[in-house]
DNA sequence: CTGAAAGCGCTTACAG
DNA sequence: CTGAAAGCGCTTACAG
C-alpha cells in the first residue's frame, strides 16, 4: 500500500517553520507564539492533516494504546468486562486493542508476546494458561500488565477480582434468613476457583448460622444446566431440602426444572438462587434470584490500575477485590 | 515510561551480523544461510526478543491492525458483528482496534480521523453521522475503509449490508402462506432505513399475493416494546387482524402482550413475527418467530472486503448484501 | 520563542 | 549470502 499522506514536514514547509514547532503545536506544548500557533493550526486543518500515530508512538515511547486479552466476546460475561474496559480506556484518551484467545494456550501466549512488544502501553489480561514462570518473562518486558479475575495465590501480579467468597456467603445467608434450613449446593467444578470460593462462602454462612453441613446435598454439576437438572433430581429423590444454591445460573435453571418436575413449588417448597445474573435468569419461570458480578466495574478498575502503572504511580494494593450484588427475584422467599 | 527493551541491534550484535540480517530472519525472507538463520533464531529465543511492532509499522508501512468503529459493545447486535470481525481479523493475522462511539457525531469523526492517521491498515466503520462530504476527505487519506450496514444510496463507498427488503418479504410471505390475510405492520421509525426496507418487502409481498394494503393497520412504533404494545392495542380496538409483522423483536413482544390482554390466542387468532432474533425472543410466551440477521457473517465479510482493499485487489462489487434467515417458532402457525 | 539534529526500532533497496 | 545506509514520521533535548 502506497501512502503519500501529508506529514509534519509538509505542514512545517507550508507554515515556514521547523518540524519541531509543528510538533509543539500538535502536542499543545508551550514555546510557540500565539500567532504562529494559530497559523499552523489553520494550515493543519486546511490540509486535513492527521499526525501519524505510529510515528508518534515510536518517537514518544507512548502509543496510547491499551491491549485487552480476553477469551471470547459473544459471551455477555466477557462483553460486560470489555465494555467496562472500553469505557475507561476511552475516557482517558487511550485506545483499545482487543484480541480474543478462546482460552487456547498457544493463542494466549502469542498475543501476550505481541502486546508486550511495544505496541501498547499496557496490557489487561484475562487468561487461563499463564503460569508464574511466564509472568517472570513478561515482567522483563517493561510493559505493565494487569490480570482480571485470576487467582494468583502469589502476590506477583496486579489483579482485579470478584469477591466470590463474599458472594457465596451473601447468597447463602439470604436463603437462611428466608427460612431455609437444608440448602443444597451445586458446584461448578472442583478445579474452578470461582466456584470453590463461592462454596467456601456457603460453608462459612452455614457455620455462622449453626447449620450442619450435609455432604450428600453438595454436588458437582460442572456449571452446566443439564447436570444441574440431573444432580438436583438425585438430591430430591433422597433428601428433603428447602433451598438450592447453584454456583451459576445455568445450573440453577436446571435445578428449577427438576424441582418443578417433582411437583414442588418454587419458592414455597424450595428456594433457588444462582450466580451471574445471566439474561435468561430474568425470563425463567419463576424469575431467578441470583448474585450479580460487577463485570463492567471490573473492566473499569483494571484500566484504572493499569493507568497508574503506566504513569508509574505506585498503586496502593496489588489486588482489587470487588463485591457482588444480590438480585432478589421470585425464586426465593 | 522508560523502556530499555532488547532491540534488533542487540540481537545483531550478539549474533555478529547486521540488523538487516536479523530483520530478514524475523520476516522469513530468503537470503540468509540456514546456519546463521538458526543461530539468530536461537538468540532471539534466549533473549526473549519481541520485535517492536510500532517500529515495524513505521518502517514497513503496514501495521497489521484493522480498526473497527462501532456504536456500542454491550448490545448483542453489535457484539455479534464484532465477533465476526474479530474472527476474520485474527485468522488473517491482523489485530483489532476496537472503539465505540455511542453513535455520537463528534466521537465518530474523532475516531475516524484517528484511524485514518496511519495507525491501522484499514478501517471498518459502523456510524450514523458520516456524510458524503466527509467520505471525500477520508478517501484522500489513503487508508481503505468499509462501511457496515449503512445505506449509501450513492455508490461512493464499499459497504456490507443486510438485505432487509428480502427479509421483510420473506416474513410477510411466510405469514401469508400460513393463512394470514390482514397483516398489521409495525414500523421502526420513518427515518430508519432498515425498517423502511423491511416495510417495502412487506408491501411487495402483499402485492404479489394480491392482498390489499390497509394503511390503518400500519403503525409507527419507533422500535420500542412499549409502543409496540400501545399501537397494537389501537389496531385491535378498530380492526380485525390475523397477523402482525413488527420491524423488530421488541415491538413484536409488545404486540404479543397487547394481543394476550385482549384474550386473543397466538398464533391461533393472530400470528406474530418479529425481526432480529434477540435473546428474549427465545423465552417469550409463546416463543417468537422472527427474522435473523447474519450479524457475525456481516462482520466477517467486511473484513474480507477490507483485506482485498488493503492488498490492492479490486473487489468485484462495492456492495455486499447478505440474506436473512427466517426463524420459525410458536408465535406463527 | 524557534530550529537543526539526533534518535525511536525497524525495513528495504543497493552494493558487494 | 551479508552489511552499510537511508528512511519511515514523529519527539525531544539542546543551542541560540
Amino acid at each position: 500500500m502506497k501512502k503519500n499522506n501529508i506529514t509534519i514536514k509538509d505542514i512545517a514547509n507550508k507554515a515556514g517553520v521547523s518540524k519541531a514547532t509543528v510538533s509543539y503545536v500538535i502536542n499543545n506544548k508551550p514555546g510557540v507564539s500565539e500567532k504562529i500557533r494559530n497559523k499552523i493550526l489553520k494550515i493543519m486543518k486546511e490540509m486535513n492533516y492527521i499526525p501519524n500515530a505510529v510515528a508518534r508512538g515510536l518517537a514518544g515511547k507512548k502509543t496510547h494504546y491499551i491491549g485487552l486479552i480476553i477469551p471470547d466476546i459473544s459471551d455477555m460475561f466477557y462483553a460486560d468486562i470489555i465494555k467496562g474496559v472500553e469505557n475507561k480506556t476511552n475516557s482517558n484518551n487511550y485506545l483499545l486493542n482487543l484480541v480474543t484467545t478462546h482460552a487456547e494456550k498457544a493463542k494466549e501466549k502469542q498475543v501476550i508476546d505481541l502486546f508486550t512488544g511495544g505496541i501498547v502501553d499496557g496490557v489487561i489480561i484475562m487468561a487461563y494458561h499463564i503460569n508464574e514462570e511466564y509472568i517472570k518473562i513478561l515482567k522483563e518486558r517493561n510493559v505493565p500488565f494487569v490480570f482480571i479475575d485470576y487467582p494468583f495465590t502469589t502476590n506477583s501480579v496486579y489483579t482485579v477480582t470478584v469477591d466470590n467468597f463474599d458472594g457465596g456467603y451473601k447468597a447463602t445467608e439470604y436463603l437462611i434468613k428466608a427460612g431455609c434450613k437444608k440448602i443444597a449446593f451445586l458446584k461448578g467444578s472442583s478445579v474452578a476457583w470461582d466456584s470453590e470460593n463461592r462454596f467456601k462462602g456457603y460453608l462459612k454462612a452455614l457455620n455462622d448460622y449453626s447449620i450442619k453441613i450435609d455432604d450428600s446435598i453438595i454436588k458437582d454439576a460442572n456449571f452446566r444446566r443439564e447436570e444441574g437438572y440431573t444432580k438436583t433430581l438425585e438430591i430430591l429423590s433422597n433428601k428433603d431440602i428447602d433451598g438450592v444454591f447453584a454456583a451459576n445460573d445455568q445450573m440453577a435453571l436446571g435445578a428449577m426444572k427438576a424441582i418443578k418436575e417433582k411437583n414442588l413449588n418454587i419458592p414455597e417448597d424450595i428456594s433457588v438462587i444462582g450466580f451471574d445474573n445471566i439474561e435468561s435468569s430474568k425470563f425463567s419461570e419463576p424469575t431467578l434470584s441470583t448474585v450479580e458480578q460487577p463485570l463492567c466495574k471490573m473492566g473499569e478498575k483494571s484500566v484504572e490500575l493499569l493507568l497508574e502503572l503506566i504513569d508509574e504511580k505506585k498503586p496502593k494494593s496489588k489486588k482489587i477485590s470487588l463485591k457482588t450484588e444480590l438480585i432478589k427475584r421470585k425464586s426465593t422467599k
